[in-house]
RNA sequence: CGGGGCGUAGCGCAGGGGUAGCGCGCAUGUCUUGGGAACAUGAUGUCGCAGGUUCAAAUCCUGUCGCCCCGACCA
């Protein structure tokens, strides 16, 4: 391609919109636009981008034995009511209506539609397994996009779904898929982890997911310090150890704290250890089961005075559709009293207790009245309480539920993720196959997907320097860029040029800077843009016989030979000494 | 959805009742050519939108829309 023209326009300002170092660098590059908030433009520098990283997923999902198409991106409603969706998804679902008034919405994922897919395709075991997947825009409308490419409302993602007869054939197509997605990565040349993750709003019985590592992640990752087992923060176990106090038990007493509230604060103001200083809160889950007959339920959690209580833990405990802290006036409404005076002693709810409170004694809780706390409270002697429940988010340094070494914390984004769905799906919309028995029984399912403006986004973030871009040579824009140094001497054109005709010709993807630029325009750009591979052809240097190729990521010059097959020598360099 | 902030040229910003501004970028020319040169000339705006106040509104008032940031969701 030769850059006069091509379609690049880079900024040296950064647009005051962009707050993280991806967004800043692919507006500033010229790889992207913004439409509305989290809704992108592709230009073509970005474009390319995402077409190398689809075909490196590509690639992989057929190696792996899966099978592409391409789904409707507008989806009727009934597909949605049947799974039970269509009223739990919330509204990130985008919904509408058509002319004649029918409802649909906007693609935010597909189970549904593959799964009635399959279910008009698919009869027997012996079509089975399959696994198929798609490239696609997705819409999800975000409460809060933001980041540019990294949570945008509409974007690219693959998604994979495989299809079993039973259980044991489903776990074979999730390992398949769990190995395809660290063959992706790897080959994106990204720095990652995999993690145990909750299944969130998609369900199923279990899920991983893959995280690159970049301090500027959204998700939090505790990771052992010895073994392998990370697992997002929303699902980390906290493994119930320590030791019970011995310390004699005190009679309870109330005491006027004025207006102490947090857990902080009562503890500063009492003396007291924070540890002994629990917080209260309430929290209202919504869809929990009763028969056949869904409620919403407040319960009260306790965790201690230093930790944070974790809220998918406790969806996932109370079966719930969803977990949040309720509002001041619920509480008000359930309770009698003001958030910061909550305790367990009277409590009209259930109360739910985190591990780690078990093993302190003579503990301050709120009593329940506004500017009142009750000391020396032990919570099987003086409450009521639902029972003892990892409720809790894990911190560095709490232990290992495998080996029972030392968790520690790491950042991360996260840019693939799989989940084994079982017949969640299958069941609701009717998927059924005929077994070798013949019987015909729901499908198992498995659901698998990648972030792809997501995983070039975090490429970005994870390599970078302030110049801009370091892209790794199978996500770059261009492989190499050549830039002619002086657009006046005929013979540095005459040479990059035949330098660029060859690399073209033996496969590299190559953009010459043909602009009639200075230099330092063109070196800035390369600079930024973050082309593996710059060569730079100069009327002094090419006097000497020689020109110049810089590696982007190490900033190492190689000076060869301007004489004889110079693209060969780059192709060379490209090949053994660039990532 | 709650809290905070911002809307003026492609980008970054200033101005704050009376002619629409600056820097970068863009165009033309001269000159220059190994790390964002210089000079000259020039083009580009519904001052987010709608009402209102006023002789006069980018500026004041009311409303509204959009965007960004901080908290609960997800690829």
């Amino acid at each position: 391609m030769r850059q006069s023209r091509y379609f690049i326009q880079t900024m040296r300002e950064i647009p005051s919109e962009a707050e993280v170092i991806s967004h800043q660098l692919m507006l500033r590059a010229g790889m992207i636009k913004k439409v509305a908030a989290g809704i992108y433009d592709y230009l073509p520098l970005g474009l390319k981008v995402i077409r190398k990283v689809e075909n490196i997923v590509r690639e992989n999902m057929n190696k792996a034995g899966a099978i592409e198409l391409l789904m409707s991106v507008v989806q009727p409603a009934e597909l949605w009511q049947l799974s039970g969706r269509w009223n739990h998804f919330g509204k990130e679902l985008l919904r509408f209506k058509d002319r004649g008034e029918r409802e649909f919405c906007l693609g935010p994922t597909h189970e549904e539609v593959i799964t009635d897919i399959v279910k008009s395709q698919v009869n027997s075991y012996k079509q089975m397994p399959v696994t198929l997947y798609q490239i696609q825009t997705k819409f999800r409308d975000e409460v809060r996009p933001r980041f540019g490419l990294m949570r945008g409302r509409e974007f690219i993602m693959k998604d994979a779904y495989s299809f079993d007869i039973d259980d044991a054939g489903a776990d074979i197509s999730y390992q398949k898929m769990y190995d395809a997605y660290r063959a992706v990565f790897n080959a994106c040349g990204l720095r990652h982890k995999v993690v145990d993750a909750d299944t969130g709003s998609i369900g199923g019985s279990f899920s991983h997911e893959f995280m690159v590592l970049a301090d500027t992640g959204e998700d939090a990752i505790m990771s052992c310090t010895k073994c392998d087992y990370s697992a997002n923060i929303e699902k980390a176990v906290v493994v119930d150890s320590g030791e019970k106090e011995t310390a004699e038990l005190k009679p309870k007493e109330e005491v006027a704290t004025q207006d102490k509230h947090t857990a902080v604060e009562v503890a500063e103001f009492l003396g007291v250890d924070i540890k002994h200083v629990p917080k209260t809160m309430i929290i209202r889950c919504e869809g929990v089961a009763y028969g056949k007959e869904e409620k919403t339920v407040f319960i009260a959690c306790m965790v201690r005075g230093d930790h944070e209580v974790n809220l998918a833990k406790v969806k996932n405990i109370l079966k719930a559709k969803s977990a949040e802290f309720a509002e001041h006036y619920e509480v008000q409404d359930m309770v009698g009293c003001a958030v910061g005076s909550l305790g367990p002693v009277n409590m009209p709810l259930k109360v739910y207790v985190d591990n780690a409170l078990k093993y302190v004694s003579n503990i301050v809780i709120g009593a329940n009245k506004e500017g009142y706390h009750i000391k020396n409270v032990n919570l099987e002697r003086d409450a009521k309480i639902e029972g003892y429940f990892d409720i809790r988010n894990a911190i560095a340094g709490d232990k290992c539920p495998v080996c029972g070494a030392e968790y520690e914390e790491t950042r991360g984004i996260e840019v693939g993720h799989i989940f084994k769905l079982g017949t969640k799906y299958s069941e609701s919309m009717g998927a059924k196959a005929l077994d070798k028995n013949g019987k015909n029984i729901p499908i198992v399912m498995g659901c698998y997907g990648i972030g792809i403006g997501r995983t070039a986004a975090s490429a970005i973030e994870q390599n970078y320097d302030e110049s801009g871009i370091i892209w790794s040579k199978a996500i770059a824009p261009f492989e190499v860029v050549v830039v002619p140094v002086n657009t006046n001497d005929e013979e540095v054109i005459k040479k990059a040029d035949d330098i660029y005709e060859s690399l073209l010709n033996m496969g590299v993807d190559v953009l010459i800077d043909d602009r009639n630029e200075r230099a330092g325009v063109k070196f800035n750009d390369a600079d930024l843009i973050g082309y593996p591979v710059r060569v730079s052809v100069g009327k002094k240097a090419l006097a000497e016989g020689k020109v110049e190729v810089l590696i982007r990521r190490t900033k190492e010059v190689i000076l060869i030979d301007a004489e004889g097959s110079v693209a060969e020598k780059i192709k060379e360099i490209l090949d053994t000494k660039v990532l």
